[in-house]
DNA sequence: GGCCTTGCGTAACAGTTTGTAACATGACGT
DNA sequence: ACGTCATGTTACAAACTGTTACGCAAGGCC
């Protein structure tokens, strides 16, 4: 994985430090750029792993920039809009933004978002369709992808309903790395999760019906599956 | 498309014939072995595009083949099992099969399994992680496979239960052809399903929601999505 | 240590979703 | 036309899911 490279196209000088120096605490190498001109040259010169682009940049279309940067390049974008009316989005997403979110945002938001980009693009196909690997295990536990069958240790079979293998699934596409409210929900892809507590109530759920010794508590941070995740 | 091979690996001549008789009617190109040596010769031989396998083989044991053929060449493999013992079918599993069914079964559920797992194990990624081509157009409908959203001709947003969203993608992912229940079942990743009249019901909902007219009945058959489906 | 604040676990509740069963309707063959 | 069978539709029950409220536990602070 090592560091992921972002280019931050955004003509708002401070809102693009702000923004850049955040993402660095985050871990991520970041490039900005302030128009549609140097965000190109940006994306010719060096390699980048994802694109954060504001819509509304001052003289340029962003929508415009994004179908420009899309025929030159498979970069993922995920479009940053200050008007989240839902005609915008669309005209964002048909351009072919692989996410969009709506200024103002709340920052673990837009983390959560660029993780679930970057997981999605990888090379690695998404747990649910791969053909081999298919079977997981973790802890003496079995998770079948195919059928989203769940065996516990002593070969009991446990039903989780489809809310619950999601959750696991996101656990473990994500052994032994601690995954916040956010994240998780982004995962589900279902931002409403992140508000309430829905996701507490969930892996509580998930408990119950598995080891409670599983998934442990990172307080004040989130969840962590306590397990090694093994492929066959 | 064309014409997909089948092996049909299976030591019950008679049984063989059978389903090689039936496969064939239902149009696709299949080759019987009776044994490992000549399975593998059939394999080395000619393109083949599934591999249905008896773990009941006579003298050989169809888990060790199955392991023999995955380490030989990245086919496809669906285990059928005389005994549908759980342990079984898991022996299947751990060995890389793509699928298994249990002895005896539907002809028309063995069908549906074979094309869900060549539609799995085709190049087109599954319709719900392309970043591209997320947006689908069909009859004036829209549906945005990134955040599950329909909207109707008109510009009106629907929302649909999770289950109707499946149903959605299913038929999406399957324009202008008929769909039988089993094929449905199978493609939602549940073969209850196709038991009792879970999928009438589903479909009517998806009426209407939707545009009457859009899935039509094919009767004695199944459903049909009667649209085009662009992709921008 | 004791107290207080905050975060988490969980039980109870309500809204939604989903499958089943039963009945209504419609299509097809005779 | 009539009967039969497949499909449409509705009502109901069960399961699922998110919200809320309350209690407990973990840390911070004195």
């Amino acid at each position: 994985m090592s560091l992921h490279r972002l280019l931050l196209v955004e003509d708002d000088a401070e809102m693009a430090a702000m923004l850049a120096a955040y993402l660095q605490r985050q871990g991520f190498h970041v490039t900005t750029a302030g128009s549609r001109t140097s965000a190109l040259t940006a994306l010719a010169g060096a390699r980048v792993d994802l694109i954060l682009l504001d819509v509304s940049l001052g003289d340029d279309d962003g929508v415009a920039v994004c179908a420009e940067i899309r025929q030159a390049q498979d970069v993922p974008i995920i479009m940053v809009s200050a008007l989240s009316a839902d005609h915008q989005r669309m005209a964002g997403y048909e351009v072919g933004a692989d996410d969009y979110i709506a200024k103002p945002f709340n920052p673990d938001l837009l983390l959560a978002r660029i993780r679930a980009v970057l997981r999605r693009a990888g090379r690695a196909p998404s747990l649910t369709h791969r053909r081999r690997d298919a079977v997981l295990r973790f802890a003496g536990w079995t998770y079948d992808a195919r059928h989203d069958e769940v065996t516990a240790p002593g070969g009991w079979q446990v039903s989780l309903s489809g809310r619950e293998t999601a959750l696991l699934r996101v656990f473990l596409a994500n052994p032994l790395i601690p995954l916040s409210r956010e994240e998780i929900a982004a995962a589900l892809d279902d931002d409403e999760a992140a508000e309430g507590r829905a996701i507490d109530v969930l892996v509580g759920r998930l408990r119950h019906k598995t080891d409670a010794g599983l998934i442990r508590t990172e307080r004040g941070t989130g969840y962590i599956l306590a397990a090694e995740v093994l492929r066959d």
